[in-house]
DNA sequence: CGATTTTGACCCGCGC
DNA sequence: GCGCGGGTCAAAATCG
């Protein structure tokens, strides 16, 4: 019971899926075949998500995973009514344009340790619908359950919304390139629509850090005015990296690395109310558990890995060797 | 004092 | 080619 996430927590909901793309960036890749994400529920738990109890995405999942190795963007009729993929721009282009967050330094790439190190002060400017979006909605409570530290770094009002898009990055470690964007849904105000990016280059925090929720004020006096809802006090988002994380080391066998990426395809899930919905389990579920698919990679080489020149988290992805 | 938030500007993709 | 919309940057402000 978290009763101290009130707002605390809003924006934690994503501890989701994590590891991508991006993050694959910066972090080792071992073998591909060596992405078994089994790790302990501590920190990486994409096998976890992706075979145990009921698990409300996996057809989702399924199709993501067909998605990603048949490099085809036909979402079948097999997506569960809740489950619907919205497919990228038909173009995948992954290029690497000068994306200092995202550059992938086969060098660097070598280690966790230095990500910002390596990557250079570049602008990074991110192509739309090129990176692997996760779109999600869930409600107050499920937002809250996010593990995750998140720092925002933007806001920016959406056409046809009343409400603010939010923008968020993980902050649990400098060179996670994840990020998490937050809207109110505008048909429903208890709905939030929370998109995922990137991958996270670290363990996933087991809880929340003592700190979480105690930064900043609770409710951001921006979102009470300008016709904003207080929905998202950043406060929520930020604390500091938990044990887990803190306890990481740069040599731990890429968790989130195992990860792979999505790109570009852009997964909408509603929220499952049905499921068991403590925070943990939400957080769990956020976790992209297709990620456990090698043959991404392929998919990512295929599409093409040399375009120097635009590329998104997605792309980066990797290069492979 | 460090970390985070706020917010306007900048940049880029995309549609026309 | 142009303009719009969206995503990110980064300086300043704020908070604990």
């Amino acid at each position: 019971m978290d009763d101290d996430w009130g707002l605390h927590a809003v924006v934690r909901g994503c501890a989701t899926f994590n590891t991508t793309a991006s993050a694959v960036a910066d972090i080792p890749f071992p073998s591909s075949s060596s992405l078994p994400l089994h790790n302990d529920k501590n920190s990486y738990e994409f096998a976890d998500i992706g075979d145990d109890r009921d698990d409300p995405f996996q057809g989702l999942r399924e199709i993501y995973k067909k998605f990603c190795v048949d490099e085809q963007f036909s979402p079948t009729a097999a997506n569960p009514p809740q489950e619907t993929l919205q497919m990228p721009a038909p173009r995948m282009n992954m290029q690497t344009q000068g994306n200092s967050q995202f550059n992938v330094n086969p060098a660097s790439a070598s280690s966790l340790s230095v990500p910002a190190a390596n990557c250079q002060p570049i602008r990074n400017r991110r192509r739309k619908n090129q990176q692997a979006k996760r779109v999600r909605e869930i409600t107050l409570e499920e937002l809250s359950a996010d593990l995750w530290a998140w720092r925002k770094y933007g806001q920016k009002p959406i056409k046809g919304s009343p409400y603010p898009r939010n923008y968020y990055r993980c902050s649990t470690s400098k060179g996670c390139a994840a990020r998490k964007q937050v809207e109110q849904s505008p048909t429903d105000s208890n709905i939030f629509i929370v998109s995922y990016t990137g991958e996270h280059t670290h363990p996933r925090p087991t809880h929340r850090s003592s700190l979480a929720g105690s930064i900043r004020n609770k409710i951001s006096p921006a979102a009470t005015n300008k016709n904003m809802l207080p929905l998202l006090p950043n406060s929520l988002l930020s604390f500091s990296s938990p044990g887990s994380v803190s306890g990481f080391s740069p040599n731990t066998p890429l968790p989130a690395g195992g990860a792979v990426e999505q790109n570009n395809a852009a997964v909408v899930v509603q929220a499952d109310e049905d499921s068991e919905g403590d925070e943990e389990d939400i957080a769990d579920i956020l976790f992209d558990p297709i990620n456990e698919e090698e043959d991404i990679f392929t998919v990512f080489q295929d599409s093409d890995d040399h375009d120097s020149s635009g590329a998104d988290g997605s792309d980066l992805m990797f290069s492979p060797p």
